[in-house]
DNA sequence: ATATATTATTAGACTGAGTCTAATAAAGAG
DNA sequence: CTCTTTATTAGACTCAGTCTAATAATATAT
């Protein structure tokens, strides 16, 4: 860690970040401006958009955290000499949650309905997944039809996702993911 | 069509998208504001959010028609002494499309990359279809798990989609898309 | 010490979406 | 002509997101 030159950093991330889901619990997500975000933190309307480059991105930066891990994972069983289906391969990543580190995004998922751009970035969150699907039955098997590949992975898309909200809906003691996974595949 | 008291319309939904579509194919959706639409098709932009709450909605009225059809269509073989799996209700539906009559909307889906709203508009219409799925799937048989069932909903809601996708993307001459779909299913 | 390069923070202006209110315009009914 | 009803519009406002230019705080070189 040697201290690179420049003025050092006030503001973080985290900071925003607390302050931000603590709003968004008191007053919603809409009701939230970014700059009553910045004061509560502590710092300015421009120094947030320094971090992020918008209200949504905030929302969602844990989750997208979870699936990076996710895209390394399937990455990683794709390289091995015999990789796992894809339904194996989710089911033992599943298996790996921790219920108690569940994102704040995907906890307070209801938020999204009220909230436009929220449903936007989650959209594309969840196009991101469907292309880590795609991808990975496109490496595993290359012998199908590309539509019908696209389908496989739209149907698993979906269905991973009703297992997913599933579980963080059971609340806790909603036991591991990959219980309600394999009930839904 | 006795005559309505105050003042008559000039403006008109078809009016203003005729514009719009025009805009959007020139110079992107993005770069078009509904301050030129409203100007382009000769009325200000106040009157453009008299018929359309957002700048998203116009670019989906069309497509919500659509979807209106299906919910009818859906609705009614419900009502069927016996009534047919979804599966094959849909195919049905599917063979009855027009190729020609695709919504603009549909045709450009490719505009949707680049514009937020119009992904978050898009989802939910997404969404929309997926809960007709659940209803559907709720009325013809009761005896499954709501998970397991909203689980069937998300897989099919995916697998239409993709079909719906690659129908387009065929072009002219595209055919039925009830072939694309039973080729995905 | 002092100057310099580098990076962080910030103020402030700008565009554009969407909301809202109040004014005006165009019709029919009495 | 007056009243009622509805359409159109101007204009002000909030907020998100972009951008530029100013300033502040640090490390390093001299």
């Amino acid at each position: 860690m040697t201290p690179s030159p420049g003025r050092p950093r006030l503001a973080s991330q985290e900071l925003l970040q607390e302050a931000a889901f603590e709003l968004f619990q008191l007053r919603g997500y809409r009701r939230t401006s970014v700059e009553q975000i910045a004061k509560t933190a502590g710092f300015s309307r421009a120094t947030f958009f320094n971090f992020f480059s918008s209200k949504a991105e905030l929302f969602w930066v844990e989750t997208d955290a979870l699936i990076d891990s996710l895209r390394e994972f399937l990455e990683g069983r794709l390289a091995e000499p015999e990789p796992p289906t894809l339904r194996e391969a989710l089911l033992v990543y599943a298996d790996t949650l921790d219920s108690a580190a569940i994102p704040w995004a995907l906890q307070n998922y209801r938020l999204l309905e009220a909230a436009d751009d929220l449903v936007a970035s989650g959209a594309s969150r969840v196009l991101g997944i469907n292309r880590l699907f795609q991808r990975y039955l496109q490496g595993g098997e290359d012998r199908a039809d590309r539509v019908v590949l696209h389908g496989e992975a739209a149907a698993l898309t979906g269905l991973v996702l009703t297992a997913l909200l599933a579980w963080i809906d059971a609340g806790v003691g909603r036991g591991r993911l990959s219980r309600h996974l394999a009930s839904v595949l």
